[in-house]
DNA sequence: TATCTTGTCTAGCGGTGCTAGGATCGAGTC
DNA sequence: GACTCGATCCTAGCACCGCTAGACAAGATA
């Protein structure tokens, strides 16, 4: 028994490895630089091993986009919980989820831009990523205004700061205009 | 003479086929799809041919991008112009840019998702890209609001219809809210 | 100690973007 | 009309990618 309990333990450990490395890696040198050979270099171990954690290099950064997501989501509610008012706390989520992109461009990219295989079709959403959405309703839904469908209005809210987050990034929009973007997103989509 | 100027219109129109193919393809079965192998078969000619005519694969997807941001403006402007109104102008706006987006993706990609290399340092952008960005602006302006910087709100109301899009497009997105969510970006957003 | 299962690695498959170097074709010249 | 020569194109191959079959060794079981 203890020693298939301790196998269990190195594999999930293991796993954690290649996950967390995986993710260095991108954030490091870009997700183009995470080949399988680099990362099983890295780990230490053949490139078959990968393989016998996840069913292919899309999983990878499904675990990575997963991991990021709740981060985001913990992100998200320690900013808003730390404002007061529901604009301030819509603008605390705004900058909270921007800041976030910004400063973790390559599991953003794991969670939007790439495809990491993972469902959203409602029902088999991974739990992870369902908080995430969670965590924007709940402050959001305090301004969606009268009448507005809550989930539709944290939709339209989290399109905009997506699209600020991913053109912000790629260099389209001017960066001496970024906090006031941010002002003015608040300012019109909010209904205090 | 004449034999050089025959070349160079063969060149051309070759150089034509290539991005004319490469759109298509991408259409048809997605940018995975675009291989050089594929793409030179596709045009009767080897791979090395694409390789006179482009520095490399980047600069065909950028060539795919800069052919779609004329049609997307066109779009843009048909819309707008046939529309009466502030209100109904940016209202025209979005959806044109939306439906744009959702019949092309693969262009949509190209201009948006993918690297295609294309500058965007506010010098040396690409007059095709400005224009698109003129094309919004135009009619932006009029529902900017008071004191409002034209450029900024653009930018904003740019990057939302720019989340929307593409998440819509992930499968992010509910898809019967499609038109709701038009509705209430552009009831909040524009000013009247 | 002998057996056997489990786990890991070596080697290799078919694919990618890209390019060096040889063959070929056609334009210009005698 | 034959010939030279330069432009043009293709064959073949490079290094890399994601992924996997099968050999092999280490460790658990008896």
């Amino acid at each position: 028994m203890s020693v298939q309990e301790r196998k269990e333990r190195e594999r999930a450990e293991r796993e954690r490895l290649i996950v967390a490395t995986a993710r260095e890696l991108a954030e490091q040198q870009g997700w183009d630089a995470v080949t399988t050979r680099q990362l099983a270099e890295r780990i230490e171990y053949s490139q078959p091993v990968l393989y016998s954690h996840f069913h292919g290099k899309r999983e990878i950064i499904g675990a990575v986009a997963l991991e990021g997501a709740t981060e985001m989501a913990a992100a998200v509610r320690a900013a808003t919980s730390a404002a007061e008012g529901p604009r301030a706390r819509a603008a605390a989520l705004a900058r909270a989820y921007l800041d976030f992109a910004a400063s973790n461009p390559a599991v953003y990219d794991a969670m939007f831009q790439l495809d990491g295989g993972l469902a959203f079709a409602v029902d088999d959403t991974p739990p992870p990523l369902k908080d995430a959405f969670a965590a924007l309703l709940e402050t959001l839904t305090e301004v969606a205004g009268e009448g507005v469908h809550p989930g539709l209005f944290t939709e339209v809210f989290w399109a905009s700061l997506h699209g600020l987050a991913t053109l912000a990034r790629a260099g389209r929009l001017h960066p001496e205009f970024a906090e006031r973007r941010v002002e003015l997103l608040v300012d019109r989509l909010a209904v205090l």
